[in-house]
DNA sequence: AAGATACACAACCGCTTTGCC
DNA sequence: CGGCAAAGCGGTTGTGTATCT
């Protein structure tokens, strides 16, 4: 059983590269390109690396736009709140942060952020019904001591995203170890689907699932929207209109983080009712959980993120 | 001063997605 | 339309460094 190597891993060289490694590849890619194949390169560049393992290293590090460290608060508050609505798609996270790589940003967020996070204390209306991250617990990893969804949050405050799909073989599993989260509410789950915007209320086998009341899908508007002009804030170039629905989004799942947000960047802009969706095939996972769930999903879905 | 422990980050692994034939 | 290869992605591990005892 398993996967074939991509590569002869006895015959490339592994580990941390070398200054040299460093400027083979550099000089490669400035003079040729990446050429479309990862593969193919490390050959012709005279590197005796894996090509994922070139790519990696490129993208990762050697990238010329890349930014290491100091992380602004702003950047801080984007990635918290971004956590909070899409859970650990640091890809997507990584692209509204300029220079910002998606391992740097899950690196920065498990070593620091996290911790930052975990004490943040509940407060605003809102966390009656959607708690934001002042809800984070105690890992729920599978070689701790689990706990369960149910176990981090009343099943009143559930959300019905943990769908069988989701709760099961999926990337989102909340239980696991990198996730080191247990999500205790709507918002802070890393929603699979558009169901985020529903939770239980109830947690018998015969679930009723309840539209949030508020508007909380009109999240989607900040992937759907267009993306504006970049406004430098603070050295870091962010969206206005993505930091304004961001802002009121993030006010709505972290009791006045997103609001902050928008005070920093003093942009403006009307929360939308979502025309599209943030997750690729968002209209199969519907379509699988109106199985389950007797609700129309929203209008306007579409089954691409960008 | 030395060993143990914690922390930060680079790199790897393997699954999923995408594009091409 | 199915199969394959490559790229993308997120989780995990490895390693170097800092701090503590």
């Amino acid at each position: 059983m398993g996967r074939a190597p991509c590569c002869d891993k006895a015959r490339v060289k592994r580990g941390p590269w070398s200054p040299e490694e460093d400027e083979q590849l550099r000089g490669y890619v400035r003079t040729h390109g990446i050429g479309g194949n990862w593969i193919a390169l490390p050959h012709k560049a005279g590197l005796n690396r894996c090509g994922k393992s070139c790519r990696l290293r490129w993208l990762n590090y050697l990238r010329p736009d890349i930014r290491h460290g100091g992380y602004t608060e702003q950047e801080d508050r984007v990635i918290c709140s971004l956590y909070a609505s899409i859970g650990s798609r640091w890809s997507i996270i990584a692209s509204k942060l300029p220079g910002r790589t998606d391992n740097d940003v899950k690196n920065y967020w498990n070593t620091k952020l996290k911790k930052k996070a975990m004490p943040m204390p509940m407060r605003g209306p809102h966390y009656h019904h959607h708690a934001g991250l002042g809800a984070f617990s105690a890992p729920a990893t599978p070689s701790g001591p689990a706990r369960s969804w149910s176990q981090c949050v009343p099943s009143s405050l559930q959300p019905a995203a943990l769908s069988p799909a989701a709760s099961g073989s999926s990337s989102v599993d909340t239980s696991s170890s990198g996730g080191d989260m247990c999500f205790a509410a709507a918002g802070m789950y890393q929603p699979p689907h558009p169901m985020q915007g529903f939770v239980h209320v109830d947690s018998s086998p015969q679930t009723v699932l309840a539209p949030m009341p508020l508007d909380v899908p009109a999240a989607t508007g900040i992937w759907a929207s267009p993306m504006p002009a970049a406004s430098d804030v603070g050295g870091v170039a962010l969206e206005d209109a993505f930091l304004a629905d961001l802002g009121a989004y993030g006010d709505l799942l972290l009791g006045g983080f997103g609001g902050q947000l928008l005070q920093d960047n003093k942009a403006t802009a009307a929360m939308e009712l979502p025309g599209a969706c943030y997750f690729p095939n968002m209209a199969e996972m519907w379509a699988a959980d109106h199985a389950h769930v007797h609700a129309k999903p929203p209008q306007g879905l579409c089954n691409t993120f960008t």
